[in-house]
RNA sequence: GCGCCUGUAGCUCAGUUGGAUAGAGCACGAGACUUCUAAUCUCGGGGUCGGGGGUUCGAUUCCCUCCAGGCGCACCA
């Protein structure tokens, strides 16, 4: 069931179509153009504009003003809601519909309940979506936060818009960073019985690998270290590696993300890996060179071949990465997503290119990149370095700030632009802080709604009938800002910009606020009162919806 | 040196796949509470859309070039 505006959308695309059809011969149309509508900025300007007229007027060698008015002559208008169409400006067609329109929005919305907002537009195709899969040598820092939030806002907006969507997290638990991981537990583990060991400078350093070590060393004593030094190593690995896992799931689960799937790294080991090297081997997208494999991947646009196995004989991480691509595709899903972290940009061109080598279609695969985050407190950068684990964790921002301010500031700017994360301003409880002022206006309509039932007040059937009073300007763009969600929800998914429902959030929000100050709600007249009830229930259920798709909670007291 | 991202109001950022007079929040200044939560609202000043070319009816948006910042450029992941 498609919203009112859709329906609309659809509707006066069908009409110009047509229009344009019986024109055809007349404006010198060698073909059907795009028919595109767009929502004007301004007001004035209705509700769906047109800017077919200024761009058929070169072939058609007519004034643009002339193209418009032939094509308003021929138009015709299937919806029944199309009220007037001006021609403005320089040649552009402005719908204005008929304000009942409105009123069908908030019928609908009210109908529909949690579930309004929804859309079309994937109906029919699966996704899956790859996120955070970070190594579980260490706590989820908060650059992985980001893109937890943005990913698993993602998804539910990508369900939201129809689409079948399956999450996952790429747990690398193999290759060279497990060894590396056991070396340091070893160090770490040694250190604790009192041992004088050294961790090597690109080890792990984070703290949280001395504690896991000490407590092992207090229930273990040193029974461990007559183990030969490679069963020694697997002993830690298999004592510290699950207990890290569990570690990433309780902090994502604390920030409100959870995975279907958790796909490890060390399945593909050998079999998979071995069986994609093959194929590419088969199909000569792969040659020796100093002992080592290498990919071709320069015939797809990389600067360079790169090494899929060492001289050792070892597999590289692209090459785990190749036969989980191809795990991936082969599992018959329309789209894959990934998204990445900033530093892992380089890295496209290179799968990209080993997918197209295996023979799928690079086009289904999108990798949406996730710009770091600059933390600030006190008005000062905080300093972070991998190196020494002097990290910022996701779980200390959790605790410092809450899930919802955490997940809001996350979402709010597009993934491609850098991200200044301002501590104090995240904390504080004030109208500086953009996610209480999008809480608030839910918290303040339920008190609202609290009231009325406590007085007996009963919120009258959802119907045109008792809408059609609400005819003031505030009443009118809270409507519309109300019918655009099931719109936003859409272009959101489309685009994978999950930021653009943060936007939206703050919009409807402002113009609940506004509606608030200039419209009384209880104590109205009767009529006037019920129609306000049914728009500030509407109201709140999409309020609701849209901080639901952003992971954020939806308050009904502050 | 090469590649990707970014550059829009004092600050942080949007900008509807090329459209109409470039927007929001914060900050700053002036106002609005005996009434549903003032964590709110109203009004105001504020701009060479990094610079320069080009494409066209029309460019913040597309192309070229230069400048600045970030991130990458492994037989690490």
């Amino acid at each position: 069931m498609k919203s009112v505006i859709e329906r609309v959308r659809g509707a006066i695309e069908m009409g110009l179509v047509q229009a344009l059809g019986e024109l055809g011969s007349d404006l010198n149309l060698e073909s059907m153009p795009q028919v595109i509508l767009e929502q004007p900025k301004e007001e004035a300007h209705g509700q769906w504009a047109s800017n077919l007229a200024l761009m058929l007027a070169k072939p058609a060698k007519r004034p643009p003003r002339e193209v418009a008015q032939l094509i308003v002559d021929h138009f015709q208008d299937p919806s029944g809601l199309v009220r007037e169409i001006e021609i403005a400006g320089p040649g552009f067609l402005n719908f204005h519909l008929d304000p009942a329109w409105r009123q069908l929005a908030v019928v609908e919305i009210l109908t529909a309940g949690s579930d309004y907002g929804s859309c079309q537009v994937g109906v029919g195709k699966s996704i899956l979506l790859e996120f955070v899969s970070a190594n579980p040598t260490g706590p989820l820092h908060i650059g992985h936060g980001r893109g937890a939030a943005v990913g698993s806002a993602l998804a539910s907006i990508l369900e939201a818009a129809g689409y079948q969507v399956t999450c996952e997290f790429y747990l690398n638990d193999a290759g060279n960073q497990i060894n590396k991981f056991a070396q340091s537990l070893e160090v770490r583990y040694r250190q604790a019985l009192g041992e004088e060991s050294k961790l090597p400078e690109d080890g792990y350093h984070g703290k949280d690998l001395v504690e896991l070590m000490e407590e092992l060393a207090q229930r273990r004593g040193e029974s461990l270290l007559s183990l030969p030094q490679a069963e020694l190593q697997q002993a830690l690995v298999d004592y510290a590696l699950p207990i890290k896992v569990k570690a990433i799931e309780k902090d994502l689960a604390a920030f409100g993300v959870h995975f279907q799937n958790w796909f490890r790294e060390s399945t593909l080991h050998p079999g998979a890996i071995d069986s994609a090297v093959a194929k590419l081997k088969a199909t000569g997208q792969l040659y020796e060179e100093e002992q080592a494999l290498w990919l071709r991947s320069t015939d797809f646009g990389d600067d360079k071949d790169r090494v899929v196995i060492r001289d050792s004989g070892v597999p590289t991480y692209l090459a785990a990465d190749i036969a989980y691509h191809d795990d991936k595709y082969r599992r018959g899903y329309d789209k894959l997503i990934n998204i990445w972290g900033a530093d892992h940009h380089g890295y496209i061109v290179r799968i990209k290119a080993a997918a197209e080598a295996l023979g799928h279609d690079p086009e289904k695969l999108a990798i949406i990149i996730v710009q770091m985050v600059n933390l600030y407190r006190g008005g000062l950068a905080v300093t972070m370095s991998k190196r020494t684990g002097e990290l910022v964790t996701l779980s200390e921002i959790v605790e410092e700030v809450g899930p919802d301010a955490a997940r809001f500031f996350f979402l709010m700017r597009s993934s491609e632009s850098q991200l200044d994360f301002d501590l104090d301003l995240a904390k504080e409880q004030s109208d500086r802080n953009p996610v209480f002022y999008v809480q608030y206006a839910h918290a303040r309509i339920c008190s609202i709604l609290r009231q009325a039932k406590e007085q007996g007040i009963e919120i009258p059937k959802a119907d045109g009938e008792h809408l059609s009073i609400l005819n003031s300007h505030e009443e009118e763009q809270l409507m519309e800002k109300l019918a655009q969600l099931p719109l936003c929800v859409g272009e959101a998914a489309q685009k994978m910009e999950p930021h653009r429902l943060a936007h939206y959030a703050q919009e409807l929000a402002a113009q609940f606020h506004l509606f608030y100050t200039r419209c009384r709600v209880l104590g109205s007249e009767e009529e006037l009162q019920a129609g306000r009830l049914l728009l500030i229930s509407a109201t709140r259920l999409v309020l609701a919806r849209t901080l639901t798709l952003l992971g954020i909670s939806a308050p009904e007291r502050m």
